[in-house]
DNA sequence: CAGTATCCCTCAAGATACTG
DNA sequence: CAGTATCTTGAGGGATACTG
């Protein structure tokens, strides 16, 4: 493990939240967690990331209790890794991100992946309420549709 | 300028939003923004971060359309960086952010700065709703206050 | 396939001196 | 005070070989 988390005490959450999850990869992986990839090697070829980096990278987001570990679902005898409850809730922030990058960092005609509504099969845009109470969506609701 | 955005083409606005405003800095300085921090030596005082590396960001940061800069409102010749209406709607992830970290990555008898309802001078809690459309927060009407 | 161990290298970040 | 320029360092990240 790298990565020495060198932020001592930190009194602002915004900058614990960031020292976590503020990094080039982590917060994709987690992105990549609730598009339902859970093995290893799909979250590399998805990301296209150095196996070391990435193995880094699932220990600390476990160890955070982001992620955990479970037996692999087809009966092979590795692991796979799923968002806990406290990693599900990083759903309003994946959100967050998506809506504003789709609001100003795409051009007009410019083609995204989009965010899809499992229930109703719609495409979660920027005009979702995202972190409302009781609002409309929530964690394991949707998933990425690739272009 | 360094930190040449080494992400060519990126279909997930996520990615985007994470090339731009994921990294170990830029956030924070968002955050300050918020805070209502202006100028270069406030910025550097209250991160602690390197001028050099400060100065790298602010641009990036302008460049990007997030921040802009004004004429200082002190008389004296120098610029000040504020947010600009894009930079503006990027409150809903720092407050997403800021909500997962209170509950996520605080002890339960452990204190953490407050981002202030300057309206009602009641802090906005991780129950407050954040993006709901027509919701209660919007940009500028919260401040942080120190502890 | 799922990692771990090594090597290497670039670049982000820090420190500091300098300028208008 | 508000930056810019320069130098140095260390860590983040990539490539790849290796192991169960």
């Amino acid at each position: 493990m790298s990565t020495p988390q060198s932020l001592p005490y930190e009194p602002c959450p915004v900058a614990r939240s960031a020292s976590l999850v503020g990094d080039r990869w982590s917060l994709l992986i987690v992105r990549d967690a609730f598009d339902g990839i859970r093995r290893f090697g799909d979250f590399q070829r998805n990301l296209g990331m150095a196996r070391n980096i990435l193995s880094d990278r699932l220990q600390k987001l476990v160890i955070a209790g982001v992620l955990e570990m479970q037996a692999a679902s087809d009966g092979t005898a590795y692991q796979e890794y799923v968002l806990t409850a406290k990693g599900e809730s990083l759903f309003p922030v994946i959100v967050a991100m998506r809506q504003w990058g789709e609001l100003h960092l795409f051009l007009p005609d410019e083609r995204h992946s989009e965010l899809i509504d499992k229930q109703t099969g719609n495409p979660v845009s920027y005009m979702t309420p995202v972190t409302e109470t009781g609002g409309v969506l929530t964690a394991g609701m949707t998933q990425v549709q690739k272009i």
